[in-house]
DNA sequence: ATGATAATGATAACGATTATCAATAGTGCT
DNA sequence: AGCACTATTGATAATCGTTATCATTATCAT
């Protein structure tokens, strides 16, 4: 229940990870600045960035870089796709069994220690596909 | 040799396409616009950011977006997998089968247009990693 | 050469994120 | 419970990469 890097536990600590590992649509920090004010009217957006980002170092959660986008976050932890709609802007988890991916590309180039991968397509999710047909 | 975007031709626009097609180092804008001022050493920033920007639009050279650092510039067009090292900082192509993996998910999502995709790995080369083991 | 106007250089503005710092509030101790 | 210590907060300024603005310059069809 407890990590190493936070001392205290703070509501707004609490709040901030309660709402993302409630959060199905991967939102920003702004996202989860303004979700936080439902309950913490007052929590400020600095402090939505800094407990975030260390929740995301203690691996509790997980941060998505997007580009050109401010980046997004995620209860799932591990390494998986994502797919960035050009026409909603939404962010969708998809299966690209991208671990078999991961594991291809390890072992391919053994005298890199990949730690990290950021897989992002762009493009229409169906729902924007089917209105500009 | 010409193109629809770009009506006039300048000697800073041939300038920083030289410098990218001549670069195998993935270049940042800044580090162009360094580049590109031992030629021509009144360019503005903004006129780099500017002619990558069209550049990038027409597909004459591809802007690879990464996580929290500046974009950088690449001269091969077709989507492609990087490292970037997190000891180093650099950016390497590398041979990941991606157009393979691209296929595959394109076949495993048939209701999603894939249209760009980012695939950026983070760890260490085989440089920094021989240093820190 | 000349005129119309696209492109430039200088600089201000922008959006996302991080740093600063005085005020607040957890936590361990008595 | 009260108190002291200091991590954390909220407010705000600062930063960084990038884009917008705009007067000046330079390209190119005539």
């Amino acid at each position: 229940m407890d990590n190493a890097t936070s001392k205290r536990n703070t509501k707004q600590k609490a709040a901030i990870e309660r709402v993302v590992l409630s959060s199905c649509d991967h939102p920003s920090a702004e996202t989860v600045c303004e979700r936080v004010r439902k309950e913490l009217p007052s929590v400020s957006l600095g402090t939505v960035y800094r407990v975030l980002k260390a929740l995301a170092l203690e691996g509790r959660i997980r941060e998505i870089s997007l580009p050109n986008a401010p980046s997004r976050f995620d209860k799932t932890t591990d390494i998986h796709a994502h797919f960035v709609c050009l026409g909603c802007g939404s962010v969708t988890d998809v299966n690209a069994e991208e671990s078999e991916f991961l594991s291809r590309t390890r072992s391919a180039l053994p005298d890199w220690r990949i730690e990290e991968a950021d897989i992002v397509f762009k493009g229409l999710c169906p729902n924007c596909k089917e209105i500009k047909l």
